[in-house]
DNA sequence: AAGCTGTCCAACCGCTTTAGT
DNA sequence: GACTAAAGCGGTTGGACAGCT
């Protein structure tokens, strides 16, 4: 293992910070700034590099944050907030104040642990089931695979469906919708239709996308009932758009705004919001209507191919990241390549099983 | 009391991104 | 555009501690 670059030249002390290192940390940095992080050991009297002063500062002595564990909201926000951005922990520290990222990536790596030992999921875990009972033959679409990793459901294109440079989504998502709901009813999918109370926070949120102006550089607003958080390069109408018999492959962002309120419409139709407006709803009311749906979707959204082949790399899921790099377009495997979190994230996943 | 095991979390490592030249 | 240093980030490690046998 390396050191960093700037604690080359210099004898550091490494480990657990001391009192008096925290008292001169603190003191320089409240007195004169970190200016340039790499000068302030030697300023401040620290035989630590600079990246360790800076860790410091931002983990642990900075004095906007936070002590103590995290509240349940802060937990719920957090879960819910990974099921839209993954493991940008940096991003979903951005929506927690006074918390860091290695606060909340702590939590998670600990509190997922568990989660995936006790049975807080029991729903997705019968709807695999449900899935996964369904031949290939009569499931129809060999293009999409279900996974059930880390608690979620995910909706991907399979690696061979992948391997195929002319391959267009299978353009009959209604089918794929019609086939979900004959073999699990939309109560069993979304078991907090039937019954709010059944409603478990730790469940991911709803993928019901909202375009913002910034929507030519593939950023989308994904409303959330607490807040809004800024998503970049995931095409968040992949859930929304086959429950409202759109077909997510064709989804221009706009799609996604445009999903919402069919989405609701269908689930009036067909009863499952008994307390929505029986009416048509106008794009200006999305805000509302989505603090109305229930923030929890047991699927994710898969990837998008509407723009570029871009991949919602937290997103995916395969059975190994060798097929899945081998099998995909040069385009596609090039951008992944580039990303060594992605891969770590693909490597190691368990089973997946083609329903389709 | 001693040893073992599991959990938590601060800190580190290495890679990527950003900013400056 | 190329290069470099700094900053940012996510994955991982390992020490401290608690609980159990």
């Amino acid at each position: 293992m390396g050191h960093h670059t700037c604690c080359n030249k210099q004898k550091v002390k490494r480990g657990l910070w001391s009192p008096e290192e925290d008292q001169k940390l603190i003191h320089h940095i409240t007195t004169y700034g970190h200016g340039c992080w790499s000068s302030v050991p030697r300023l401040a009297g620290l035989e630590r590099c600079g990246k360790s002063c800076r860790l410091r500062w931002i983990n642990y002595l900075r004095p906007d944050l936070k002590r103590g564990s995290l509240s349940p909201e802060e937990a719920t926000l957090i879960i819910e907030l990974h099921s839209i951005l993954g493991n940008r922990w940096a991003q979903i520290a951005k929506h927690l104040p006074g918390r860091t990222d290695n606060e909340v990536k702590n939590f998670w790596n600990s509190s997922n642990k568990k989660r995936l030992i006790t049975h807080e999921v029991p729903a997705l875990a019968s709807l695999v089931a449900v899935h996964n009972s369904i031949p290939p033959e009569e499931a129809g679409n060999p293009n999409l695979i279900i996974s059930d990793q880390r608690d979620q459901l995910y909706l991907s294109p399979s690696p061979s469906a992948l391997h195929d440079a002319d391959f267009k989504p299978n353009p009959s998502i209604n089918d794929t919708v019609d086939l979900i709901h004959h073999h699990s009813p939309l109560t069993t999918m979304f078991p907090f239709l039937s019954n709010a109370a059944s409603f478990d926070p730790s469940w991911p949120l709803p993928f019901v996308g909202d375009l913002d102006d910034h929507h030519q550089n593939k950023k989308y607003h994904v409303p959330n009932l607490r807040n809004e958080v800024l998503v970049q390069d995931i095409v968040s109408d992949k859930l929304v758009n086959p429950i409202a018999g759109v077909n997510p492959y064709e989804c221009d962002p706009i799609m996604a705004t445009q999903t919402v309120p069919q989405l609701c419409e269908v689930l009036v139709q067909g009863n499952y919001l008994c307390d929505m407006p029986q009416t048509s709803v106008s794009l200006d009311n999305i805000d509302p209507l989505v603090s109305r749906l229930p923030s929890c979707f047991p699927i994710s959204a898969g990837s998008s191919y509407s723009h570029n082949m871009h991949l919602a790399t937290n997103q995916m899921e395969f059975v190994d990241s060798d097929t899945i790099i081998t099998s995909m377009p040069l385009s596609l495997s090039s951008s992944y390549s580039s990303s060594s979190s992605s891969l770590s994230a693909l490597s190691g996943v368990g089973r997946t099983d083609s329903i389709f």
